[in-house]
DNA sequence: ATCCTTATTGCAAAAACTTGCAATAAGGAT
DNA sequence: ATCCTTATTGCAAGTTTTTGCAATAAGGAT
């Protein structure tokens, strides 16, 4: 029984398709310990499934995401990255020297409450990037 | 005087170069009334400065945000947009209609004044977009 | 095992965005 | 007014991301 097989079955139960395509870039997500890019997903992934094409791991990643099972994460680049959505989390970047802090989901639960009830909206598991200097940059 | 001088000014005093494309830019975002994808700017720019080319915007709109006269938005469409970076504020974006409320960074506050004090980050005026699934869209 | 429906992929082309380098011009100095 | 320095722009080419459409194949039905 595969790693990616327990996200398989959530999507087989929700009607989609399982297919070798996803089963490759779950996988790959799986085992990441950082947020990738496409094209990083998509050279990893075409050495086990050469057939694979770009489009497909950008579509891959977009689907993954509106199910659930990954997110999307804005770097110090904008550029966009995934991971697989497992534990809520945010990020704290230093704009200049780009050093991370994870921020858990937890600290940002008041706020997340007051706005549902305020606004009438529900939200979902956000995966949020907040930008500053880190003390070491901000003595110079 | 024209609208965008209080802005050019305080590029000129940190020592920045005012030219002809920067101002354009400035006065485009700065009586738009949404956030202006680079090719919105593009186009509505070369009307007024014909030789501005592509590249251009997208350094200008990328420089104007380090300086803090602008800020990035992330949409719907994922799509990266601009405008004036103004008053501080952030987006609930309703991921399946895409309805859009604004939150004031008061409410964001306290827990910016805690990251800051348990991270010893300074945060700089980030412009957030939560999403999440607005009332109405919530019955279907 | 074979057939059917249609979700998913690949293909080809376009659109959006980035990058290195040479040409230009902003703004300070003479 | 002219010159100088170098920040900024344009140019050309590359890379990344999106899109419409035809081909493929997943999964349910026979
Ligand atoms: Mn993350
Ligand atoms: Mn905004
Ligand atoms: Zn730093
Ligand atoms: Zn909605």
């Amino acid at each position: 029984m595969s790693c990616e097989e327990k996200a398989t079955q959530k999507l087989s139960e929700r009607g989609f398709r399982i297919t070798p395509q996803r089963r490759v870039i779950l996988h790959i997500l799986m085992h990441a310990n950082a947020h990738l890019t496409p094209t990083e997903v998509y050279e990893e992934a075409r050495k086990s499934l050469p057939s694979l094409r770009e489009t497909t791991v950008y579509r891959t990643l977009e689907f993954l995401t509106q199910v659930g099972l990954a997110q999307e994460a804005f770097s110090k680049t904008s550029k966009s990255a995934y991971e697989i959505s497992d534990y809520a989390h945010h990020h704290l970047i230093c704009r200049k020297c780009g050093k991370e802090v994870e921020i858990p989901h937890v600290k940002m639960k008041p706020l997340c409450e007051d706005i549902e009830t305020e606004t009438g909206f529900q939200l979902m598991q956000n995966h949020l990037s907040f930008f500053g200097l880190c003390p070491a940059c901000q003595k110079n």
